[in-house]
DNA sequence: TTGAAAGCGCTACCAG
DNA sequence: CTGGTAGCGCTTTCAA
């Protein structure tokens, strides 16, 4: 099933099939009707591939991510995706549940398909794949890989002073012994928050005793890290944790071993999902602008327009405390 | 950049140049060699497009689902992929918003991409474009559409048995005023939860009151619709809730207005999707094996080893009841 | 073991 | 307003 023959049904060249399933220059109405007729009849569907590949244009972007099970990952797929819908582009995801190798076949992937452009919000992006990707020449668009360069863009946000309000309020609170609960990839935004949590709590004096266990980023995750810093025996009256999924997994625990949140125990999320003001405490945490990242993502891939190339430069974005009931003062 | 560029830098002809990159056929080691060095060189990525359409063949395979920020389909997708993944297939995904356009243009997409087989995980799904699919002839599996026909392959969950077990017990409780939050969505699956619900309610003597209200699927949605339920002034002492993410905002909304699960009104969800066990108190569900219907609706999708075509065929998957502890007897 | 050439289905340019 | 035709980049016979 291809042109050729809804041309032949039609009585029309091919040429002016493509013309009319484009609806592009003049076609007079009755040969329009005639070979809509002829399409409906046979049931075509143009094939993509061959158009691409003819056209040379491509109005498709990728987007990969870490991992779709984590709702900070789907907000920020779906306010691109929605934006870029809306903007007639297409939008293909790949999903690398931190795999490494998962991560190189996606991108593989989209340099194969020639995507007009590429969000990589991923964690676990090394400096060969940056280079891949460079030297394949789409528009990318990095989420906090660190020092942008070259023609990558590179959306950041301000973790750090999100982070340093977490601890700081819970200082505040009287909080003597805190854990933090981070996830198994170190690299990237989560290893920041990590980094920014040893290093903001290793200020203060009297000194703050910490702690730091690791989990995979799931609830479960969450979950069996705090277990086992339980299980260590240490006795934090806070936990802050990397991300709000995995403190979900942290309340869980704390509710098993009957230890009530917060009037024995704190605990702290990172992203502000949904999922956040749906938990039981509601989980004190930092908002991410998700969909302000995935739209100005976007903004930076589209090319219909003039853009201004920010060549090596990373855009930042400002995080915001949020105080819910999960957090309170420091029991004995 | 393309295969004649390559063939070029490495003295040999397209042909050949083809042949390494899919090794195939006999190609002397060394003249191999230098292929791979100018592929290196060139840093040169085949072009998919071009791949797909001088092939004809098509190791992709559509996803379409409804809402993916419910993990049901995100669970659904993620072992369907997985088992793709591992058999050599590629896998594209799309996701509707249960909004009928989308779901029209993600059909249009996949059959303009001439996937090998898709797998549509949609409840919009309605007689028109189950009538698109089977004019393309692709292989498609839908997830309870109703009786299967021609191609067409369905895979079916016994909704009304597990329904019947939750309204059950429920009753066996003590329970004589429940309502059922389903979701705006009356076709496919959850509409058939809400009709087993009704009809079952109905059975029994004395009476049991009962009321509908309905809500987006979502967290919210499962909020809104209960505060609405309870706005009402109907005082359900059991809530059965469509599936586990709208269970969630029941539970918040009734924790909002003072009242206790189980104690003052029991809550029921459907699915166990894993956020099941980490709300508090842990949900009542029903046992839906998603990765069980990823892998197969997979299996009747492969087409490399010969596969048993059930034309017309429903295979039906049973559902597992799970007492937890959202579920009490019921109150005054 | 390798090369030449014929498409795959479509778009885009050039005539008419 | 419409037709002819040259590719787009790759795979796949058919010969050599």
């Amino acid at each position: 099933m291809s042109l050729e023959e809804v041309a032949r049904r039609a009585r029309v060249s091919a040429a002016t099939v493509s013309r009319v399933l484009n609806n592009v220059e003049p076609v007079k109405s009755s040969t329009r009707a005639r070979v809509l007729k002829a399409v409906a009849e046979l049931k075509y569907h143009p094939n993509l591939h061959a158009r691409t590949l003819a056209g040379g244009r491509n109005r498709t972007l990728g987007v990969i991510v870490s991992n779709l099970a984590n709702p900070f990952f789907f907000d920020v797929f779906e306010s691109l995706e929605s934006a870029a819908l809306a903007a007639g582009y297409d939008v293909m995801l790949a999903n690398t549940g931190y795999e490494p190798e998962r991560l190189v076949a996606s991108i593989r992937l989209m340099i194969g398909q020639r995507v007009a452009g590429l969000a990589a919000i991923v964690s676990e992006m090394d400096a060969r794949l940056i280079r891949l990707l460079q030297d394949a020449s789409i528009p990318t668009v990095f989420y906090d890989v660190g020092p942008a360069g070259g023609e990558i863009t590179n959306i950041a946000v301000d973790y750090r002073k999100g982070m340093e309000k977490v601890v700081d309020c819970l200082h505040t609170l009287g909080h003597q012994r805190m854990a933090f609960v981070g996830h198994h990839n170190e690299l990237g935004p989560t290893g920041e928050r990590q980094k920014t949590f040893e290093e903001v709590v290793a200020h203060y004096s009297p000194p703050v005793q910490h702690r730091t266990v690791t989990g995979a980023d799931s609830m479960e995750g969450g979950q069996r890290a705090t277990s086992e810093l339980l299980g260590s025996g240490f006795r934090p009256t806070a936990i802050v944790c990397v991300n709000d999924l995995m403190a979900v997994g942290a309340l869980r625990e704390l509710r098993d071993r009957g230890l009530d949140v917060p009037r024995d125990v704190s605990v702290t999320g990172f992203d502000n999902v949904r999922l956040a003001q749906f938990c039981s405490p509601r989980l004190t945490t930092v908002h991410i602008p998700r969909s302000q990242i995935g739209v100005t993502a976007f903004e930076y891939l589209r090319s219909d327009r003039e853009r201004p190339r920010l060549a090596g430069q990373s855009i930042v974005i400002e995080p915001e405390f949020i105080l819910r009931d999960s957090v309170g003062v420091a029991s004995a």
